[in-house]
DNA sequence: ACCTGAACACCGTTCAAGT
DNA sequence: ACCTGAACACCGTTCAAGT
């Protein structure tokens, strides 16, 4: 093995969330990153302090290839957006989502789909104090929807008794189970919606 | 040691949330918890499959004096009060709200609490699937917000990240700071504010 | 029937050493 | 300057054995 530096935080970063992608979040050891590098588990701690530092980096990673659509799009057709380009990256990357969901990401790419959905919120007519709790609305809603979205995704009986019980909550009349699905686009749109009209209602209070 | 089978699953879970209160979250492991009831981490084994369903269950002790309101009371204000009632719990539990955030508790508590939200939902006139639907939403910001209060009550290098982030946003104004604190109450109550709205308006268009 | 103890296959991280 | 390797102090869980 070459000695040369040819260790970048890049690389790192690049090589954890792969491994992620093909083996889950518990995979994604130092040491098993580090063997995927072919260097020693070790050498990591030179470019990120420790583990969470690391999967932090991953995950600002992961919301890499989010879009924030311009000003030309309503402003609710941007958060919108957003938040759908966010939910598909999370299920591309299931392994890293619930890192993601415990902790927004401070790093570029989350920075830059923070000021997205800001500056959306404020085209909307909302004063910046309103503006800001209504973002912190929208990222609570949206890491919860990742996590469950990717929990759905995957067989996992401990996640079907969740649905079993929603769907054994007493209710006049029963509807079809299609509905019923925790984590599905439907119910992550309808999320949206009910948000979004909240927010649309502390717009017209203001003007 | 009495040989006596003194260990019962609810002893078990008690003494979990115990250790978890305690000493945090990291703190409660198998080895730990056997070592607080004097017996061997094996034992454990022969009342939970394994941590994860321990885990599950300790989950649903902690919400347990989480109080669901009669019907005499607004259906609102019943959606809020028990919002209210299961943030304190988290708090009072912090140790254990990961992962009571990360997997809605399917045990007996939980599905009181769960009934109780969706009968106000009812009582809001929403059918029974738009009721199911809000239900699932509020599940999904209650989770994150109990998340991030409690990380937002421990003193966190990492956690700050996120506040400052959110204060460093762009903003046209910039109003006081304890309005950006990510994880307050003041912030916890908007988000129900907003999907209360969002409710109401969803109840508006059914009737 | 219920609990134990040793063992397996791992972890993240510290520290002293190598080149 | 950068990487290594052994070691520390842990994990959850399996399996065979005890009483």
């Amino acid at each position: 093995m070459a000695r040369a530096r040819f260790l970048t935080p890049e690389l790192i970063v690049r090589t954890a969330l792969d491994v992620s992608d093909r083996g889950g979040a518990e995979t994604m050891t130092m040491r098993r990153i580090a063997a995927e590098l072919g260097c020693d588990p070790m050498a990591l701690y030179r470019h990120f302090a420790n583990r969470e530092a690391l999967l932090d980096a991953v995950a600002d990673l992961a919301v890499a290839d989010v879009a924030v659509p311009d000003s030309s799009m309503a402003w609710d057709d941007r958060v919108r957006a957003i938040g759908e380009a966010i939910r598909d990256a999370a299920l591309r990357h299931p392994g890293i989502t619930a890192h993601l969901a415990a902790r927004p990401p401070v790093g570029e790419n989350g920075r830059r789909i923070a000021a997205g959905v800001l500056g959306a919120l404020e085209a909307a007519g909302l004063p910046p104090a309103t503006a800001v709790q209504s973002f912190q609305t929208l990222v609570a809603y949206l890491a919860s929807s990742l996590a469950m979205a990717v929990q759905a995704g995957v067989r996992d009986r401990r996640w079907e008794q969740v649905r079993d019980m929603v769907n054994a909550l007493p209710v006049a009349a029963a509807p079809g189970e299609e509905l019923f699905v925790v984590g599905s686009v439907e119910q992550f749109r309808f999320g949206m919606r009910l948000l979004l009209a909240g927010i649309k209602a502390e717009a017209a209070a203001v003007s």
